[in-house]
DNA sequence: TTAATACGATACCTTTTGGTATCTCTTTTG
DNA sequence: CAAAAGAGATACCAAAAGGTATCGTATTAA
């Protein structure tokens, strides 16, 4: 009865800031040019607070970068986040072509860390 | 204020089973062999039914699928789930890449509904 | 056939999450 | 300078999430 596998702490700050759609769609937005918090909120039902809690989020899970112009804060988005999500689930790839799923087994047992 | 952008319903189940430790910590024993709820449970710190929950959530995820064997459950590693994840986020990669930056804008803009 | 095993279902509890409202501070702008 | 605009901080609330305990059902094994 113990937890026994590796955990990355910055996966967890990615995958946790991906769950919440209002957050992907934050995402989408950026993708297309950087947002101050008010004009990010134009395309939301909801208060800037409740948007500058999701950016928190997002910046924590280094999804998005901030950057001080004046008085304004203004949302970039940023590549690390996505990269570890991505470096986390990459290591499933190997298991949906059947052809190496001999070579699987050694490489899952070293991933994880036995109790 | 209103939201705008497209959303995927199986994107959003799998990136909500992803965001925990703990399932994602099942998935990677999965990786190793299929495993019923009771094997499962000996390697987390958490009443089988717990696990039982979490199970529901990836599955919902298609990121797992369930087997019946006699009065057992098998649970076995699905790629579904990861698929729509990583399809999701392969948008993103273009980002990084910044010669492709004025190409960028013009698909971005047609992701991206207009209220 | 009786008992143990594997699991499902339900009710319940606590913490986290997503949201609001309100007040304050700083930076622009007229 | 005065006032408006952009944002931070805090307190608060309802719902969702993660967990437990308990009881019931179906399947296997002695």
């Amino acid at each position: 009865m113990q937890t026994s596998i590796v955990e990355n702490a910055q996966a967890q700050n990615a995958f946790k800031a991906l769950a919440d759609p209002t957050r992907r769609n934050i995402l989408l937005r950026l993708s297309v040019e950087d947002l101050t918090i008010a004009e990010l909120t134009q395309h939301f039902p909801m208060t800037r607070a409740a948007v500058k809690k999701h950016l928190l989020i997002l910046e924590q899970g280094q999804l998005i970068s901030v950057r001080v112009n004046g008085r304004e804060k203004i949302n970039h988005l940023e590549a690390t986040g996505f990269k570890d999500a991505q470096a986390w689930m990459s290591y499933f790839d190997q298991f949906w072509d059947s052809k190496l799923m001999a070579l699987n087994m050694a490489i899952a047992n070293q991933q994880i860390q036995n109790d």
